[in-house]
DNA sequence: TCAGAATTGTTCGGATCCAAATCATACGGT
DNA sequence: ACCGTATGATTTGGATCCGAACAATTCTGA
């Protein structure tokens, strides 16, 4: 099982490659592991708590995140998840359907859905949530509490600096030019 | 966007709504935010340097994978890239469409495919390598090179963990019991 | 030698996922 | 009241994505 085993050779093959330009590899080797690192955790915890409750990932952020902040509109939600809102109606759909969620119309604003957890949601989450947080515990098992702290700061910031200067950056990179549409999705009728 | 600004108080909710169960907060928060940065990286790049060419950060990561490696087995390719040997078959298809990829049997064992680069995918990669390393440094752009370091090496031992331990943990968490098959997914015919 | 076990890539079912288009409602100024 | 704009959620097209089933090939041992 290559991956990790290979960054900083694959850095060497890369700056090879680019006969002589400049990498950062410090950045690059962040960048690496963040996603290899998501795509691990998101794998064991898959594979273990989640599975036998036939729940994905994205289905489990999306109940976590209903069951901490309580009746939600349906925007937060899908910010605090992290998925676009169009995943976020499929999902919901798919939750609905099973008995854990259920949506209700804003009192006062007609736009608005707001998701909540079922009685059968709650309880899952009670039960499920700390056999969770149990292999949270074990995929950071190999750093202190004090390491944990460090490396969710480091994290903490990059998404600070995603959110807070990515969209800047981004007009500066597609120099005011509108950015390309996607090859894929729906086309004008 | 909140999200980042609210993990603590996300916290003591879970705690309060736990009801006095304990918490692994550090681990808690390292494995949000692992997943945090992944998409908010993820996304930047893809809204960046990627769309431009019309790439996915997978289709890209499997380039990437091919155009430092050089010519490669599949089950290697998708292995690096993180992604299952479905998924891989089928964005090998979408590249090889493109011109991007092209692949080969192997020489003496049949079973295998070979994956490399067209001449027109080695010329991308050497003109998109270093938009996108300059995208990862932007990204980290709050770390010193030496934060950087400490963060990809703690990001290392949580992949390090879950590889070398994940499934001896996924074992005995089932109790030597099959794991729950998939709802989803193809059936007996 | 040759039948069963192992390994590899592909197919396939079902679910996600994004972003553009679209539909629906609220709000602004006149 | 009315109309244009802003802001919601939903629909839709195309591409992923996983993992089980499958087909093809290689390996193993009696």
């Amino acid at each position: 099982m290559p991956g990790h085993r290979s960054i900083a050779e694959a850095e060497k093959l890369a700056a090879a490659r680019l006969g002589g330009i400049p990498v950062r590899h410090d950045q690059m080797a962040v960048v690496a592991n963040i996603y290899r690192a998501a795509s691990a955790v998101r794998q064991h915890l898959e594979n273990s708590v989640l599975r036998g409750v036939d729940l994905t990932w994205t289905a489990f952020v999306v109940l976590w995140v209903i069951w901490i902040w309580g009746e939600s509109e349906t925007r937060h939600v899908a910010e605090e998840a992290g998925i676009s809102k169009g995943t976020l109606t499929g999902v919901a759909r798919t939750l609905e359907g099973r008995g854990l969620v259920q949506r209700a119309d804003h009192p006062t604003d007609g736009r608005l859905v707001l998701l909540s957890l079922t009685d059968e949601g709650q309880e899952l989450m009670q039960r499920l949530f700390p056999a969770f947080n149990e292999e949270e515990a074990f995929v950071t098992g190999q750093l202190s509490d004090a390491d944990c702290r460090t490396v969710a700061d480091g994290l903490r910031r990059v998404v600070l600096q995603v959110e807070e200067n990515g969209e800047q950056r981004r007009q500066d990179l597609l120099g005011g030019a509108a950015p390309a549409p996607r090859r894929s999705g729906r086309r004008k009728a």
